[in-house]
DNA sequence: ACGTCACACTTGCATTTTGCAAGTGTGACC
DNA sequence: GGTCACACTTGCAAAATGCAAGTGTGACGT
């Protein structure tokens, strides 16, 4: 599997790369990355804990019920990818 | 809607990216394209229309009934993020 | 003590996407 | 005229995604 393969295992599902991105401005609790991404809360769900899997982001309890998601090294490393991804996505056709 | 998910709508769907990637190393037939990403018949002839929609890729005719698919500027473009994303891949957990 | 509320999810089910396997059409070549 | 390589298409099963409604927990007001 090429590096680029292994790479899109991790956050090539749909909203993966999105929900980095957003944390990417410092950790996010659960229902804010629901309003501002717009994802269907079961989805939000399984990518969260995928990503932790992965290594990707970590929770930070917060008072009684309430956690953030912050990323971590391995995930603050994508941003240089989200980065060149968007720059991408700006240009017009 | 985002930068990113402007992109993500175009090369987010699977073995959009792996396919751009392979191209990066210049044109390829659509039999050397589906042995050496192992993808799908079905799914890559499904990714080459819309690469090609989408003015990622173009169709370069060959002799009779063979073509070849190659990266167009906006295709090109997509190396820096690729690379990367490919860079992140290849750092281990 | 009790009801209510915000928050972070889970669950059930429809829709869409992906994957596998087999088949189709076309032109070259023998 | 038969076979072959090539580039797909088609039919159907499996998996991912999406929508809507429900669950559990602790704080807070009364």
């Amino acid at each position: 599997m090429s590096d680029l393969a292994a790479a899109l295992d991790i956050v090539g599902a749909r909203w993966a790369l999105l929900v980095v991105e957003r944390l990417l401005d410092g950790p996010q609790r659960y229902g804010d990355l629901q309003r501002n991404l717009g994802v269907p809360t079961n989805m939000l769900a399984t990518r969260l804990r995928e990503l932790e899997a992965a290594g990707v982001l970590t929770r930070l309890p917060l008072r009684h019920n309430t956690r953030a998601y912050a990323l971590t090294d391995r995930g603050l490393a994508l941003r240089e990818a989200i980065v060149a991804l968007g720059r991408w996505g700006a240009e017009e056709a």
